[in-house]
DNA sequence: TTGAAAGCGCTACCAA
DNA sequence: TTGGTAGCGCTTTCAA
């Protein structure tokens, strides 16, 4: 079944029934009716691939995030890829999968030239990404989940991870800890220039300067067994320490783990604080005081920010930067006064 | 660009570099050469929309899975959406995502009537799904991730719950234990036939019955809130349970404040068993003895058999059906013997 | 071994 | 207010 077989039964033009379902020209109420119910009946919807040539839009806007390779996905980005499907949805447009990674570019290469998507979403940014390059240079509408070095110049929407470190540093500090690690995301992702886990460290830096604090920072991979060892290796190279703060949420069980092998009660002898979803905070015991990290909203706001460059591609790029509260919950305390 | 671009720099026709491409024909060297080199040239990729138009066919699956209950999706089903976009781009396959859950058949019925994937893979299937019906219905090629009541009719790949489950109840069966509770995912989830549910609590009851010891059933909400309320229930209504099986990763957390509180220790008073991903069942202390669900392994079997079915849309519906084995880590023991 | 041309199902322009 | 029709960029049949 196609618009000819509807403008057939509905006795009009193809171009009218075209018209009467997209609205760009005025139908007589009498011919928009007949033909409205010609295509209840049959249930006739356009196909997609046609009406995305003839009108040279896809109505699709894909995702790009990274293969998961040796590291697991984070709950936060399931969350969001979902939010990011649902608020598409709401302005009529599917979403595709890509997992290009920062590494493979040709991936993404083949995503525009194929002509696939009308816009892109990318998903763990680096301060330098070739992949935005690629797109500013290819003038694809695009925004990024996370800021380059360069913010000004793309459309992004992030959260302010450095905001989030500084916050939980100083949350610590207020309950008088005075000597504090950081569990970081791995050295690899560091090492690339990976975006949250930079900026993650610059407020960390700063909060315990600006506190007159010792801060020691731990990079661990992204998995519990490491965790473990990381809590080990703070604790021997400062045994003094009475606090930790960690972005990395993989790691968050294994953290725990360490300390209760170490002898280290929490919150009573140990705090922890981090960034992570409030449903990911809340699965470690004591629950983990935390910047609950708004998925969802991001994913929405995302979208949002395509939405409009499609419309106007040549306005100024608009950023959204987020630093959700601290939520206490059980994780810290005051120091030990011992 | 487009075809006709190559073809004028190539001094060919069309066809002809549709066909070097395609290799649906023979093609001199000399030509193909060339019009290779003008493509690498050019970075030419041919426009999706129009190949799909032309071809019948648009190299995409759709993913169907439900919005997000509650507001957030589990563990498993990223690290399945993950992997399957892998697996997928293995074929040349791109994924699109719909969020059409069980109930809102239209927005799945959309995605059909426009033709914009060659076929699907439905998540989170109920036992008896109306999703189901309506692709069996317009015969188009699926895979569910799940069993139907019917499942010789239809392709799925799909975790044996049941087996799992009873794998856990005798584990803990061997280690002494004679009252063990089964918390399950939420009642609604239950009550509207979601299969994961449903063949995980058969499973209990049949290995409670085949071992003669005393088990109940807690249906429990998406979250560590409830799973501590479950907990307190479960003690309440018999203070002589001695082990948890749980399919409820959300609420897993929840399970183990609601323990320490009931100033039950795990391993040593109480042990807890249950399905979960790996990274999942590391995150709380002690780890959890867990089935391993194998998130990843899912999503390449379910896109191996949507291709077979592609290819072979007659074929008779094949499965896969996975009975990961119970990985031992700390949180059971043996039974208490005072 | 190659080329010409007829679609695929839509959109949107030009006429009426 | 409507109809006719020329594309959109590709695939594939038919002819050479």
């Amino acid at each position: 079944m196609n618009i000819g077989e509807i403008a057939r039964r509905a006795n009009v033009s193809r171009s009218t029934v075209s018209y009467a379902l997209s609205g760009k020209r005025s139908v007589s109420e009498a011919t928009r009716r007949k033909i409205q119910q010609v295509v209840d009946e049959l249930g006739y919807q356009p196909n997609a691939s046609a009406r995305a040539l003839a009108a040279g839009r896809t109505s699709t806007i894909g995702l790009v995030f990274p293969p998961a390779v040796g590291h697991h996905y984070t709950a936060m980005q399931l969350d969001f890829i979902g939010s990011l499907a649902d608020a598409a949805a709401v302005h009529e447009y599917d979403v595709l999968l890509s997992t290009a990674g920062p590494d493979s570019t040709s991936s993404l290469r083949r995503l525009l030239a194929e002509r696939r998507v009308d816009g892109v979403v990318l998903m763990e940014v680096r301060l330098a990404d070739e992949r935005v390059d690629q797109l500013l240079e290819a003038d694809f509408p695009f925004v990024t989940i996370g800021r380059t070095a360069a913010p000004d110049r793309t459309c992004w929407v992030g959260v302010d991870h450095g905001a989030l470190v500084t916050a939980c540093v100083d949350h610590l500090a207020d309950l008088g800890h005075r000597r504090i690690a950081l569990v970081n995301r791995p050295e690899r992702l560091l090492r690339i220039g990976y975006e949250s886990a930079h900026r993650g460290l610059e407020g960390f830096e700063r909060a315990i300067a600006a506190r007159g604090l010792t801060g020691r920072h731990y990079p661990c991979d992204d998995d519990a067994a490491s965790g473990q060892a990381r809590v080990e290796q703070i604790l021997h190279d400062d045994p003094g320490t009475t606090a930790i703060v960690t972005l990395n949420e993989a790691a968050l069980g294994g953290l725990y783990q360490g300390l209760a092998r170490a002898g280290r009660s929490v919150p009573g002898d140990f705090s922890i604080a981090g960034v992570a979803l409030p449903h990911w905070a809340q699965m470690v015991s004591p629950q983990l005081t935390a910047a609950d990290v708004p998925a969802a909203e991001l994913g929405r706001l995302a979208v949002d920010l395509l939405m409009a460059r499609l419309a106007d591609p040549a306005g100024a790029p608009r950023h959204h930067l987020l630093a959700p509260p601290v939520s206490l919950r059980g994780s810290t305390g005051p120091v030990p006064t011992c």
